[in-house]
DNA sequence: GAAGATTAAGGTTGGATTAACGTTTGGGTG
DNA sequence: CACCCAAACGTTAATCCAACCTTAATCTTC
């Protein structure tokens, strides 16, 4: 799941990459306003949080351009307490949710993947498939009735699968769902990270989960 | 693969173009905005590389203008690395991806060629002719609610076949598209790829999806 | 130092390409 | 008009190479 991030303070801004990374996010954190709206315009992104004090551009600007260019990403605001009007206005222009600061990072991870869960029409965070339960609010994953440990690479891989359930997603759609930043990463990381999953989630006498169609990519028909 | 090329600068103009055509690309280039305007709507270009900084005519207002007049070219941006606003402006006004200078070719060209690929693509997912059902999106096509698994040639030759339905494609053209750069292929590629198709996507009792026209090419009526 | 992420290397599979040969087409000729 | 021939096209089989899978080693991070 790609997430941006814009956020003034660095110390914040760090703190929140770090802890959203490893739920499975992949993050760009912006510390400037026009740098965000850029980054925003030019990717898809799964969701954006957005700081409304910022530099360069006011975080209430950046969204009305957005919305204005007729993108759709969810965006959640993060405003200080006594921002009442900003947070309306915000609202107004097409935010979807907001936090008031100090943030609470659980309800946080939370709320965006309830954004995120939105975004790919799933009603519940819980998905079955075969022998296979996956829980996208808490990061789990059964097989058999048996708790399978995934790292959060692993999880964010599947979970991207599972959203896009029916596609058959490139290397490249992936990698840049999976990495912050674009284009970067090169090698068969993609492959290895299947391959693991694969082999924690085989149930003896049946088909895999993941699918590779030669040429195109992988599914989770 | 037909490319517009809009810079100011000579040097750069003629360095990409060369470097361009050997890649595979059919590239116009011209150096003044108003000219290139005019260009880019006398054509239908697979792909437009616009610089933003331009005599005669802004390449933010010929963006522009081309949007105006409905067209929906990609284009990709070229600009300096502290033109953010004129970026944003850009994206917000439709541009497709943008690249600062100074530009890394293989990059330039990675990017444009995923363009190009999106243009294809991105027509109306699902086409239907007689038993044949085809969805570009998800590489899928349906022949008597049966799927049938084409090859990466062989679906990317059936949806260039699609995208110029009713018109007859010389081997010379399907070459160009599906062996882009390459250039020299010989022999007869593609009507081993033809009849690949033929033979999966067989209705019996009923026309060839793909007809041939002897001496002139290939088309899908 | 332990878990996870990434790179590297080897083995395997299947698509792409070539080449050879069979088939059709259309026009020229008696 | 029937025939024939050459070029264009169709099909199949064999070879080659890129894509893929897996394991193991190396690099990061906490």
């Amino acid at each position: 799941m790609k997430l941006l991030l814009v956020e003034d303070s660095q110390r914040l801004r760090n703190a929140l990459k770090k802890g959203l990374e490893k739920e499975g996010f992949a993050v760009d954190a912006i510390g400037d306003g026009a740098e965000g709206l850029e980054w925003a315009l030019a990717y898809d992104y799964d969701v954006l949080v957005l700081d409304l004090m910022l530099p360069g551009m006011n975080g209430l600007d950046l969204l009305a351009r957005l919305r204005n260019a007729a993108r759709q990403t969810h965006v959640l605001i993060l405003s200080a307490k006594d921002q009442v009007q900003d947070r309306i206005r915000g609202l107004e222009l097409g935010a979807d949710d907001y936090l008031i600061k100090p943030i609470d990072f659980n309800e946080l991870v939370a709320r965006l993947k309830a954004l995120v869960r939105r975004r790919y029409a799933a009603k519940s965070p819980i998905t079955t498939i075969g022998a296979v339960k996956v829980n996208t609010a808490l990061n789990q994953v059964w097989c058999n009735d048996r708790e399978v440990a995934l790292s959060p690479k692993e999880f964010a891989l599947l979970q991207f699968l599972l959203a896009k359930r029916g596609r058959v997603m490139s290397r490249d759609l992936i990698r840049d769902h999976l990495y912050e930043g674009y284009g970067d990463v090169t090698g068969n990381v993609i492959d290895v990270v299947v391959c693991k999953i694969r082999k924690k989630v085989r149930v003896a006498g049946q088909a895999d989960l993941i699918q590779t169609k030669r040429g195109f990519g992988y599914v989770i028909p």
